[in-house]
DNA sequence: AGCACGCCGACT
DNA sequence: GTCGGCGTGCTC
């Protein structure tokens, strides 16, 4: 009898040997979903190799398959064997991220819904003869055309009974089928078909570029760096029709939050009608599971041969696949924050060369890895130097704080505002143009502390300063979400100071200043604190897009994506908020900010100004987005990199032990470092020797959250994917007990 | 990941 | 004497 080898749906990196019986003989083969018995259990699994001997001497049979068709391909396998292998994780939860919660649950997710076709007649008088409702409802339905029943029934303001009389008469067929979902909830016939733009010489160049490697069928990697308004979108555009003219399908990633209606909308207007005419399939996280569901069948089943989505639809099942699209490179929203924590613009570059497909990835601000990619030939650069219509850059002016806190201080008071930028602020409220203020931090004030004493109020749980918010005068812990009622006086019992004091400005506190100082201007702040419900957020951009707020304040939720015409002055209150964070990408973040944040200022036909307050003016990454210019923030950063052996230079894995038993984290942490270092000894990457430094372990930048103790080891090399598998080994080595967690994370985008 | 087994302290 | 806490190991 033959033998399935089934990985089943847990963490547990093994394959385990099923008999096939002779009834599922002719279903059961490689990638298809099957239903095992498990200790006392039953669990789904995927088949993953057809054999017919085993080392197991007690075999259980295959209780059933699941669904139509092998779902898992080979190249799908793959693809997941080297998720497992590169970020170190089973191959079990590769698996899980590669195919939706919905696709892989044991019913089948399609909606059914009622259809009604009606049945055409000899006898004329039979339909005369009608009563008037199911008359209405006879002629209104198209011969040969069956509707949903109720669609029907709502355009016609009728109820069921109308449609089930005419059922009864033999006029109609009611039946119930697949019907699809509309996650987008854009209704084709608003659309309007667009055609394509003409390109300016640059635009021109790079589609050329890539239209060749489309048409023949080259695997190429390219970076397309192009400044904020340079149409990088057209670029796609067009080359996801050519992609189509080749016969093959395509994947658009983009990060969520930019994947808003009017995106998805450009992309689906292209491609509505014409010779190349495909629906465009929609993945993000918001959509239902029924949605989810509907959206990955529609591409399985080839009727969607475009996917526009967020980092998981890079898994999505186009075949053939010829061309890859990763908008925003840089986003470190493509990196996913769990196991398996895998980088969907890696995966793709991965996925892209194993299909055959080309792989444009594009920025205004390329990662420090993707543009030295670029340079040294591992991608090739394709470059949108100018603005479509030639629009200037906003002018950038950077506020040196201070100066301004020292002469706020002789008068005794503390600056948020700055001369510069409360003019600036006064004089778009003269015109009547809009102003974004941005501010990475909620609450009132980031600490609550006694002069006396030295007391700062911190949570309980983590090793961090409360944030006090002074509206419910609370103290929260903006990781954990602790919450405690405001001290009056110093807690310390010896103390007992009545003087207490705050430091550190949030978002709350600026809004309030911002009251005083413009009591008339219509002002609005946007953060997690304000926006209670989901539209909240519609409801505050639509009111701003109208024109009735004035200002607009808030944190990185208003940095991205967004554009109004009438705003000319973005201001950043705080710069060195983010350039001053324990990471060696700080640098990096701030000026993606800066040149992202500056690209909402002015897009209409008025100039944009842009404000930058910083303690530190003439830090690299300021004065570089000041003059927009990313080549000599790219020499100046690098340099950095190399001094200090950081990405691109080498690749680093992070490992993580956290436990509440700080003791017991500590000890793991040492055999973790002492497991790896011996397993690292001596290892290679085709014949030649790989390079890699082992540090730690020491306790984390952020020593202890949620109550657990945190202490990490940190793993430089010249070659990764000799090392991940290593890691992904390691598992098996390391038998700690359930209280101890250890998290490998291959190319962290967050070293907390 | 569950679930059973087994080894120790608390209580009827 | 038994009940039940959770640490350890197995699941084809």
């Amino acid at each position: 009898m033959k033998i399935a080898r089934v990985r089943v749906d847990l963490a547990i990196g093994r394959e385990f040997d099923y008999l096939i019986p002779d009834e599922l003989e002719s279903r059961v083969e490689v990638g298809v979903r099957v239903k095992a018995p498990f200790g006392k259990r039953e669990l789904l699994g995927w088949v993953v190799e057809i054999s017919d001997q085993s080392e197991h001497p007690e075999l259980k049979p295959i209780i059933d398959v699941i669904g139509g068709y092998s779902l898992l391909t080979e190249s799908t396998l793959k693809l997941a064997k080297w998720i497992a292998r590169y970020y170190a994780c089973p191959l079990e939860t590769a698996l899980k991220s590669v195919f939706p919660t919905t696709v892989r649950k044991e019913k089948s997710g399609w909606k059914e819904a009622l259809f009604i076709e009606r049945i055409e007649t000899d006898e004329p008088d039979n339909v005369e003869k009608l009563p008037p409702k199911q008359k209405t409802l006879w002629d209104y339905l198209k011969p040969g055309e069956p509707e949903t029943l109720q669609s029907c029934l709502a355009a016609l303001s009728i109820t069921a009974a109308v449609a089930r009389g005419l059922e009864k008469k033999q006029l109609a067929r009611i039946w119930s089928d697949k019907s699809l979902r509309n996650p987008t909830q854009i209704l084709e016939e608003t659309l309007v078909a667009t055609k394509d733009l003409e390109l300016s010489s640059d635009q021109r160049h790079a589609f050329g570029t890539i239209r060749t490697s489309i048409q023949r069928g080259e695997s190429r990697n390219y970076l397309l760096y192009g400044v904020t308004g340079s149409g990088k979108t057209e670029v796609y555009l067009q080359a996801l029709a050519e992609c189509l003219r080749q016969g093959r399908g395509a994947i658009v990633l983009v990060p969520e939050i930019a994947l808003t209606p009017q995106t998805v909308e450009r992309f689906k207007a292209r491609f509505m009608s014409g010779e190349l005419k495909t629906e465009v399939a929609v993945l993000h996280s918001h959509l239902s599971s029924g949605e989810r569901h509907d959206e990955w069948h529609k591409i399985r089943q080839g009727k969607a041969r475009i996917v526009i989505g967020a980092r998981s639809a890079i898994f999505s099942p186009v075949h053939p696949l010829g061309l890859i699209i990763v908008d925003e490179e840089h986003e470190g929203s493509y990196k996913q924050e769990e196991a398996p924590r895998y980088h969907a613009r890696d995966v793709a570059a991965y996925r892209a060369r194993m299909e055959g497909a080309v792989a444009v990835f594009g920025s205004a601000t390329p990662s420090m890895e993707s543009y030295t990619n670029a340079l040294n030939g591992k991608y090739e650069l394709l470059r949108l130097d100018q603005r479509i219509d030639d629009r200037r850059m906003p002018v950038v002016r950077v506020v040196d704080m201070r100066m301004e806190s020292r002469r706020e201080k002789r008068k005794g008071g503390r600056t948020i505002f700055s001369v510069p930028l409360k003019e600036a602020i006064i004089s778009r409220l003269e015109k009547g143009e809009q102003t974004i203020l941005f501010l990475n931090r909620r609450g009132y004030a980031t600490s609550m502390l006694c002069p006396e004493c030295g007391y700062v109020a911190e949570c309980p749980n983590c090793s961090l300063a409360l944030t006090f918010h002074f509206k419910e005068n609370r103290l929260r812990c903006h990781l954990c979400g602790h919450d405690q009622a405001a001290h009056k006086k110093c807690p310390e019992k010896e103390c007992g100071s009545p003087g207490i004091r705050y430091s550190g400005i949030g978002t709350e506190k600026v809004e309030e200043v911002l009251g005083k100082l413009f009591p008339k201007a219509r002002m609005r702040r946007m953060d997690s604190d304000t926006l209670k419900r989901k539209t909240d957020y519609e409801v505050i951009l639509g009111a701003f897009r109208r024109g009735q707020i004035d200002i607009l304040l808030g944190t990185q939720m208003i940095a991205k994506g967004l554009h109004f015409p009438n705003v000319t002055l973005v201001g950043i209150i705080h710069a060195d908020l983010t350039l001053h964070a324990p990471d060696f990408r700080a640098a990096e973040r701030t000026f993606q900010l800066l040149t992202q944040v500056a690209g909402r200022a002015g897009r209409g036909d008025v100039e944009g100004e842009v404000v930058v307050q910083s303690f530190t003016p003439f830090h690299d990454a300021i004065q570089h987005a000041k003059r927009h210019d990313f080549e000599g923030f790219y020499d100046a950063e690098i340099e950095f990199r190399k001094q200090l052996q950081y990405p691109p230079f080498h690749r680093i894995a992070l490992i993580t032990v956290r436990g509440e038993d700080e003791q017991a984290v500590e000890q793991a942490a040492e055999e973790v470092r002492i497991k790896l270092d011996k397993r690292l000894q001596g290892i290679g990457w085709k014949g030649k020797k790989v390079s890699w430094e082992l540090r730690g372990p020491s306790p984390a930048p952020l020593a202890r959250a949620e109550s657990k103790y945190r202490y990490q080891l940190m793993l430089k090399t010249d070659r990764m994917s000799a090392v991940g598998p290593v890691l992904q080994e390691l598992r098996q080595y390391l038998k700690f007990s359930k209280k101890i967690q250890c998290v490998f994370d291959v190319d962290p985008m967050n070293l907390i």
